[in-house]
DNA sequence: TCCACTATGTTTCCACTGGAAATATATCTG
DNA sequence: CAGATATATTTCCAGTGGAAACATAGTGGA
């Protein structure tokens, strides 16, 4: 497990000039512009390079993936301030969507099992903690906890449907623009 | 406008062949595999037979999207009976995830607008036509009628994004299998 | 110092993709 | 019957990811 404080010899750090040229080429020309060889020349190797690092064009879509589920992360934890639970739900809600917006292609590779692999423990890593932002938001929820088993799994999947399901309408053109927080049922929340 | 009725000569309906051909390799071996060659062998054509048709693959995958969306709004209306609105609603939303789960490679082709093309006017009907089933089942929920504008709209957004959303991560593989209407909240309907 | 050995990249090739263009063929219209 | 049109094929092209062989640079050990 090399740090990337060691830099290689030849390129430098292909690995990480890489991922960054994916997410550059994603937001500027979408994910049907993402080739292996777009990717490579724009950081200037042969696209077979990629392959030492990656394996595959999975392997480097995988990795990518992960960097923008903890990006993702970094956009829903970014409004949390406070302890009011209800602000911070909206604050965590309004990140996730945000993020969708800010990066749609990246997004859709996230959520794109047959691009990237979430067998991989980084990216199951990544995608885990960016949903635990979640489920620390939906742990307090008043809601329902006592009509059925998996109450907290269910609040859970509540919670991660609705946010989940604005932002992939939205990035298909098929919601309009408006706050999350106002398709959000307003639910009490459990004192501590 | 030729309808269906009067065959063409050559292959006889080819048109709706190659959309049949379509669904089945969907079904069958995926979004990944689901090329304009693919089709056409399996409709023992050449591969540039249905450009005469569709013009182009995505013209293809529009025109099986839309038979998609068609078989979609018959899902959410397969258990649709009686008059109680929160049974009424329950059906609707189990018929939208049992269509995703059912038909998981078509289902993403639907909502994939990077495939198919929503200016094409069968598939924006097509569309319009399911999403009229859940606008039926929010116009009377009794939600937050007067706290705010386009409540109507929000009312809609709400079903659709929690019932896509939690769709979406099924097929995903990041929910785990449940039943729709155990995680959707429990609204009260106004009277008629 | 020198010689493996490994890690990193390149070159070349291959099967596959969608599409464009020219051609062939069947059907309809006059 | 003849010309026009719709339908389908053949051939070609640029692009894709990947496999394999090769080249190069850095490492570690005698």
């Amino acid at each position: 497990m090399d740090h990337d404080t060691k830099k290689p010899y030849h390129h430098g750090a292909l690995k990480q000039a890489l991922i960054s040229a994916g997410i550059e080429i994603l937001d500027a020309r979408g994910l049907e512009h993402l080739s292996l060889r777009a990717i490579a020349a724009h950081v200037g190797v042969s696209h077979t390079a990629p392959k030492n690092h990656f394996g595959s064009l999975k392997g480097l879509l995988t990795a990518i993936a992960a960097t923008g589920f903890r990006l993702h992360a970094d956009f829903m934890r970014a409004g949390l301030s406070g302890d009011d639970p209800k602000s911070r739900q909206k604050a965590a809600m309004q990140g996730y969507v945000r993020f969708a917006v800010t990066h749609p292609h990246l997004f859709r590779l996230m959520f794109s099992p047959s691009l990237c692999s979430f067998d991989d423990p980084e990216l199951s890593a990544a995608a885990e903690d960016s949903y635990g932002v979640l489920r620390g938001i939906a742990a307090g929820l008043d809601w329902d906890k006592s009509a059925a088993p998996n109450a907290d799994l269910r609040a859970e999947m509540m919670l991660w449907s609705i946010v989940h399901g604005y932002a992939t309408l939205a990035l298909s053109g098929m919601a309009p623009p408006m706050d999350i927080g106002d398709i959000m049922p307003d639910f009490g929340y459990l004192p501590r």
